[in-house]
DNA sequence: TTGTAGGCGTTATCAC
DNA sequence: GTGATAACGCCTACAA
C-alpha cells in the first residue's frame, strides 16, 4: 500500500506538503494540490490510520458499548448514536458486551487502546465505581442506561420510576385493583426502579402493595412465561399483570393462551420497552416507549460536546411514555 | 498514558525487555519477567494500539460490514461471527452500510484505513466488480450474502433459488395451485433467484408460471402490504402467497386482517427469512430459514484460514430449510 | 508557499 | 538473556 512518501515522489513535492493537501491544515498553491490529488489517485493512496493517530494521538472514530448490537433494542439506540456522527465525519467502532462482565471490560480496554476519542458505555455488570474511573479518566465517556450520581451529567437516561407508574397507572384507570408484577432481575437498577413505581402508583391509588401479587424473574420470554404462570397459581383473582418488559409479557402471552386465558378479557398486560416485536404480538401489546433513538442522538451529541464541537443544549433524561395498543381491558364489573 | 519506556525505567530493563514479556516473543528470566509485571501493573500501562499497529502493520481486529447492524437479521449473522473470532482473540470493527453506495463504499474505506487484518462484507449496492477486487487486493475478504463467480470461494451464501422452490412447493404440497408471489426488488439477486425458484417449483409442478400473479416490491411492511392487496385485486382467484421476506409478510398479513381476509383460511401464507418476529405473528408464520448464525461462523471461519489460522473445511453454500408453523393451510376442495 | 527534521510508541534485528 | 538501534508512516514546528 502506498505511503505518503511514495505520493510526495510522484507529485514531486515534499511529504509535508502531501500531508498538507490532504488535511487542509494549511493553504497549498493550487497547481501543486492538483498534482498532489492526482497522484494520490494514482497511487491508491489511503493514509495509514495507525502512523496517523501515532502522529495526532486520535483515531477519528468513538466507540461504543452495549449489551448487544444484534438486538433490537439496543440498535435502535446505535441507530440513534450513528444518525449524528456520521454527518459529523466521526465513525464508529462497535464492540458488543453480552452482559458479562469480563467482556465488558475487555471491550471497553480494546476500545480505549485503540485510542478512540470518545466512548457511548452501556454496561450492566460493570459496577458504579468503575464507570466512574472511566468517565473522570482522560477519555470522554457517555454513560447509557444507567444513572449514576457522581457523574450525572455524563448520564442519558429514562427515568424506570416513571415509566412503571405509567404502566400502573394505566391499569388502575382501567379498573384494575389486583395487579400482579413480574419484576426483572432485580440486581439491575432498571428493574428495581420499575417495580417502585409500580409499588407508588398502588400507594398512590390507595391499593395496599402486596408481596404476594410480586414475582422476580429473567428479561427473557421463559422468565415471563414461568413467572406469570406462578404468579396465577398463586394468586388467581388478578385481573392484570405488568411485566417489567415486552419478552417477558410475549411469553406471558403465549403461556396463558396455551392455558386458555383470554387477554384482554381475562387479564390485562402491559409491558416495557416498545420493542419491535411489541405491535406484532396478537393482541397488539400495550406497553412503555422509550426514545431509543433520541437517546443515541442525545448521547452522540454530549459526546460531541466532550469532544470540543460545539455543543447543542441537552438532556439527559427522557421521559417514556405509554403506548397503548390491545392488552388492556376495562375490568369487568 | 503510561509508554512502554516508563515501564522500561521502571522496571529496569529495556524497551526492547518490556515488549519481549508482552508478547512473549522470546524467553525472558523469570526474576526480570516479575519486575516487568508488576511495573505494567503499577503504570497501568496499556500498549498503545497506533504504534503497535505501525510496527508490525496488524491491526488485531477484522472489519464487518453490514447493511444494519441494528437489524435483527444481520445480528444474528454477526453474532455467529462473533462467536468464533472471540476465542480467537480477535476483535470486531463494525460498520454499517445502510444500503447507500457511498456508505458502503466509505465503510469499507474506513476498515482498510485501520488496517483490519481482514473484512467481512455484506453489501447491497456495491457492484461485483469492486467486490472483485477488493477480494483480489491485499486484504483477506469474505463476502456474505451474494456468490460471484470469480471469487466464489470467497463467497458465504444461501441457495436462495432453492428457498423460493422450497416455499412454492410447500405451498403446491398442500394442494395450492393458483399462488401468488411478491418479490423483492428484482434489483438485488436475491429476489431474483427466490422469483426463479418461485417459477421453477411452479413449472416442475406442472403449473404454468403466470405473469398476472406475480409483482414486484419494496422489502418492507408498506411494501408487502400494498403488493398484496394489489394482487388479490388483480387477481382474486389466489388461494396462496409466497412472499420474499418476512417483513413484507407480516404487512400483508396485517392488511389482509383488514380487509377480513382469514389466514390461512381464505389465503395460506409463506415469508423468508424467519426473522424473530415470525414466530410472534398470528398466526405464526410460515417460513423459509435460512441458518444465520452458522453462516456466520462459516465467514468467521472462513476468514481466519485465509488469515494463516489453521483452517476447518468450510461450506460456502448452506441450504435454507423450510420452517412450518400456521400461515398454510390446505386448499378448500 | 514549501521543504527539512524530529518525534509519536512499538517491534524487530542485530550485537553482546 | 538482554540492550541498542533502526524502522513503521504520518504530522507539525521551524526554516527558508
Amino acid at each position: 500500500m502506498a505511503t505518503i512518501k511514495e505520493v510526495s515522489l510522484l507529485a514531486r513535492v515534499s511529504p509535508a506538503t502531501v500531508s498538507r493537501v490532504l488535511n487542509g491544515t494549511t493553504p497549498v498553491a493550487s497547481a501543486t494540490r492538483v498534482r498532489v490529488l492526482e497522484a494520490v489517485e494514482a497511487l491508491q493512496y489511503k493514509p495509514n490510520a495507525f502512523a496517523r493517530g501515532l502522529a495526532t494521538n486520535r483515531s477519528g472514530g468513538i466507540g461504543v458499548t452495549v449489551n448487544a448490537v444484534s438486538s433490537p433494542f439496543f440498535g435502535a439506540f446505535v441507530a440513534g448514536v450513528e444518525q449524528v456522527l456520521r454527518p459529523a465525519g466521526i465513525h464508529l467502532m462497535l464492540s458488543s458486551g453480552f452482559a458479562d462482565l469480563a467482556n465488558e471490560r475487555e471491550s471497553i480496554e480494546f476500545l480505549l487502546e485503540r485510542r478512540c476519542d470518545g466512548l457511548i458505555v452501556q454496561a450492566e455488570r460493570l459496577d458504579d465505581g468503575f464507570l466512574v474511573d472511566l468517565v473522570r479518566g482522560p477519555t470522554p465517556v457517555v454513560i447509557f442506561g444507567r444513572r449514576i450520581a457522581e457523574i450525572a451529567d455524563a448520564c442519558v437516561v429514562t427515568d424506570n420510576e416513571l415509566g412503571g407508574r405509567l404502566a400502573t397507572a394505566h391499569l388502575l384507570d382501567h379498573g384494575h385493583r389486583r395487579i400482579g408484577h413480574v419484576t426483572g432481575p432485580l440486581a439491575f437498577p432498571d428493574a428495581r426502579a420499575r417495580l417502585h413505581g409500580y409499588r407508588r402508583a398502588l400507594e398512590g391509588a390507595g391499593v395496599a402493595y402486596d408481596e404476594r401479587y410480586v414475582v422476580e424473574s429473567t428479561f427473557d420470554e421463559e422468565g415471563g412465561a414461568q413467572a406469570a404462570v406462578r404468579l396465577l397459581e398463586r394468586a388467581p383473582e388478578l385481573t392484570a399483570l405488568f411485566l417489567s418488559n415486552d419478552q417477558m409479557a410475549a411469553g406471558a402471552m403465549r403461556a396463558l393462551r396455551e392455558r386458555a386465558i383470554e387477554i384482554p378479557t381475562d387479564l390485562s398486560i402491559v409491558g416495557y420497552d416498545d420493542v419491535f416485536l411489541a405491535r406484532y404480538l396478537t393482541p397488539a401489546l400495550t406497553t412503555i416507549r422509550q426514545p431509543l433513538v433520541d437517546m443515541g442522538r442525545t448521547a452522540a451529541h454530549l459526546l460531541l460536546g466532550r469532544l470540543g464541537h460545539i455543543g447543542e443544549e441537552v438532556v439527559h433524561r427522557f421521559d417514556p411514555e405509554l403506548v397503548e395498543r390491545q392488552t388492556v381491558a376495562r375490568v369487568a364489573a
